[in-house]
DNA sequence: TTCTAAAATTGAGTCAATTCTGTTTTTATG
DNA sequence: CATAAAAACAGAATTGACTCAATTTTAGAA
């Protein structure tokens, strides 16, 4: 059950993904027609249907991609964080937000994230809910590790903590992809001036 | 220039919108057709993409009477705020929460949420754009009048703050609007939560 | 090898938003 | 009152995402 048809399945998953990709930047988002990814991919419209549900579930799947990538990524920052409470978060939202555009362009996390409000149900809906809730696990599991250090005082929610955290961070990506000129430079400075709040509030 | 013609215009406007307001809500945003739209508005489809230039657009001007009317009913709360930091976020908040259902359905705040960011630059992108606007300097507002009250501290950047503030709220409520289940009873405890964080570091 | 049921593929067809073009209504002017 | 220009309207045509019934391919048994 699972030789040549498995193997066909995975190779045109890859295909599809990679027409899609290619496509999506070219021509953007809406640009891109299903006809024409099928075209490229070489399957036909009805395949690619058989395997994703909609044209946001292909964007769904390359959005994933990126996402873990910037979660193993921070991985190693929350396992070994800067001794200094400011930084730590710092360096950690700082791999999220440059990490962010290297596959996808801002008008892909647009519609990214226009699919995921429209459509909270749908199997991209759920999984960049997932993808959101995997992000603020990381961003707690550092304040829990900023705790265990000594460096954050023990009395603070960090679980209510780490939901600020994340929830003010997302707010100011999604109004910076909204601005195609919007720089990173900028964005990191507006969230660690944001933070700073905090981070007087919490270090012992 | 402006006797019968624009005594129809105004009269067009409001019969699309309450065409659609009642459509959207009845048969849902998707499910409500341009075509029905027309139909019980008495135009014909061309007129209403000569009154608006997409579906989305309908939606937004009925998502920004709403928000009107919020940040009206939030003047009241900073003019004269509870005299303490926690309750006076909290009552602002709560205003902005529970007034956020009256006229437009989870569904149709997801709908709007998607496209003011799938679309930044078409009018009604804009202008939910300076919808968040608003309600974040009537918060930041409201810190200031804290800190004139001598209820905040003055050394802390208001400005940060009330974007830090409103983006978690923003967040929160998306999050709220994604889930059908979700209540506002709970939507406003988390809130609370949350900014106690903030409420512990600013407050005199 | 041959056969059959299950799985997968195909592409023409459907549906609804949006566009386009010709017609009608309104306004302003002589 | 005509009347020509401007504005607004109507609805048929277009477009592109998605569906579905018919066909093809695969896996495994005989």
């Amino acid at each position: 059950m699972s030789g040549l048809r498995a193997r066909q399945k995975a190779d045109r998953h890859r295909r599809i993904i990679e027409a899609a990709a290619e496509l999506f930047r070219d021509a953007g988002y809406e640009g891109a027609k299903i006809e024409t990814i099928a075209a490229q991919a070489e399957v036909s419209v009805g395949t690619i249907y058989n395997y994703y549900q909609n044209k946001g579930d292909i964007l769904g799947a390359i959005v994933s991609m990126e996402v873990n990538e910037v979660l193993n990524a921070g991985h190693g920052v929350v396992a070994n964080p800067p001794a200094n409470v400011g930084d730590a978060l710092d360096t950690l939202l700082g791999i999220y937000i440059e990490h962010s555009l290297h596959y996808l362009s801002k008008e892909m996390w647009r519609q990214a994230m226009a699919i995921s409000t429209q459509l909270p149900d749908s199997p991209f809906g759920q999984a960049y809910t997932a993808l959101d809730r995997a992000l603020t696990e990381q961003i707690r599991a550092l304040i829990a590790r900023l705790q265990g250090l000594g460096l954050v005082r023990r009395d603070f929610d960090g679980h209510a903590l780490g939901e600020l955290v994340f929830n003010n961070m997302n707010m100011m990506f999604i109004e910076f992809v909204k601005r195609d000129e919007a720089r990173i430079a900028e964005l990191r400075a507006a969230i660690r001036r944001q933070n700073r709040i905090l981070v007087a509030a919490i270090a012992v």
